[in-house]
DNA sequence: TCTGGGGTCCTAGGACCC
DNA sequence: TCTGGGGTCCTAGGACCC
């Protein structure tokens, strides 16, 4: 059996958690001035406070709202703590986002899963003031959908071989990959409901939903194969995006913004060891039309005088209407490991001088600069081999 | 004075290669 | 002197998730 763990109104309880004087009151996480809200406490959901509602208008439907801006740090360590709970039980824990996760008890024989739930849900909420609700079931889909659906301080246990009438009469949007496109495309068909779907000939539902129709039946029939996954993937991109305060026509500002936010996710791929091929930048204009361009460097890189150029060059590509942005984005994707030159170069500056120096020559000789970077293992073994000499 | 920020996955057309 | 077909890479855009 499989249990989904979902927290409720995640950050906006953190805040209240580490704060007293906010526990008990309508508070909201998200931005001040020209953003959305990220996170709602139940109170100010009870004054119709929603995500992602704009902040202007949450203020406006509850004008004692408390907003707070977020502080990712902070509950990064909230959602570390709340699954060291479930690793108490059973090894095969998914973290599927930071407040969010899977784990698989069929291999603890001794502890029901039920109750493994309830204790973990007690733990999280004594120590960390935080709640939780949860879903038990066969699989990933059900207790997904079983653990969202009595929201806060949830919890719904399906048992086997009863997936399929729990699901039947939820709303189709409830399936994974069922979003407001979906939504529509299905209802235009007379789909509303999971047990349509299920009941539905495939050749049918075919016409409706295209290729998506497979997984579409397979989710409404709650069959649902993927396995609990215990390894976290590695990152296949890295961005960042900001929305100016005003929205602006200046190309040098905008130019200089997006340094900043490449400057910060170079050098978060240089601490991962890992660098980039494919640079894209993103626009938003006032009228919330978008655009995005990109291109690809010959070989990756995680040397920050290497993206500047394409960023200037894709950024004059993108904005070509005589409108001013609201926002820019700029993210790195085709992501490589690379050892990051400049931890060579550090090398260099202490004892071992000439023997990196003689190291580096090599490469740039054999390869090329950029090759340092292709050659991940082999730059990797380079500098070990320069540590023991 | 509506509409964030971090991602993943899929599709489709064109270039290019054999 | 006619115009296939498979495969891969690149770019652009869209849907979706939390």
């Amino acid at each position: 059996m499989i249990v989904h763990l979902d927290a409720d109104a995640f950050f906006a309880s953190v805040e209240q958690a580490a704060n007293s004087r906010l526990r008990g009151k309508a508070i909201a996480v998200g931005g001040l001035k020209r953003g959305i809200i990220a996170s709602a406490s139940y109170e100010a959901r009870r004054h119709g406070v929603y995500t992602p509602m704009p902040t202007s208008r949450a203020l406006r439907v509850c004008p004692h709202l408390i907003m707070v801006p977020g502080d990712y740090e902070k509950y990064e360590h909230f959602s570390r703590f709340m699954f060291t709970y479930a690793y108490d039980f059973t090894p095969e824990v998914e973290i599927t986002s930071i407040d969010e996760g899977y784990f698989d008890m069929s291999s603890n024989r001794r502890v029901k899963p039920e109750a493994a739930a309830e204790k973990i849900r007690q733990a999280i909420s004594q120590s960390l003031k935080i709640w939780v609700s949860e879903g038990v079931a066969s699989n990933k889909l059900v207790s997904q959908i079983a653990s969202k659906l009595h929201k806060p301080r949830g919890f719904v246990m399906v048992e086997e071989h009863r997936e399929r009438e729990f699901l039947a009469p939820l709303e189709v949007k409830w399936l994974p990959g069922v979003g407001p496109k979906m939504q529509r495309t299905l209802k235009t068909a007379g789909l509303t409901h999971i047990g349509q779907l299920s009941e539905m000939p495939l050749d049918s539902l075919r016409m409706v939903s295209g290729n998506r129709a497979e997984t579409l039946r397979e989710y409404a029939c709650a069959r649902d194969p993927r396995p609990v996954v215990t390894t976290r993937e590695e990152a296949k991109s890295y961005g960042h995006q900001r929305t100016f305060n005003e929205d602006t026509a200046d190309e040098e500002r905008v130019y200089n913004i997006l340094r900043v936010l490449a400057d910060d996710l170079i050098e978060k791929m240089r601490s991962e060891e890992r660098c980039a091929r494919t640079i894209s930048v993103k626009i938003r204009y006032s009228d919330m039309d978008e655009v995005e361009r990109s291109e690809s460097l010959e070989e990756p890189s995680n040397l920050a005088e290497d993206f500047y150029g394409p960023i200037r060059r894709l950024l004059k590509k993108a904005w070509d209407r005589r409108v001013r942005l609201r926002l820019a984005r700029v993210k790195f994707s085709n992501i490589y490991p690379g050892f990051p030159i400049p931890d060579l170069l550090r090398a260099e500056e202490t004892r071992k001088r000439n023997v990196v120096q003689e190291v580096l020559s090599d490469v740039r000789a054999r390869y090329g600069r950029r090759a340092l970077m292709r050659s991940h293992d082999w730059a990797l073994a380079a500098s070990r081999r320069v540590k023991s000499d």
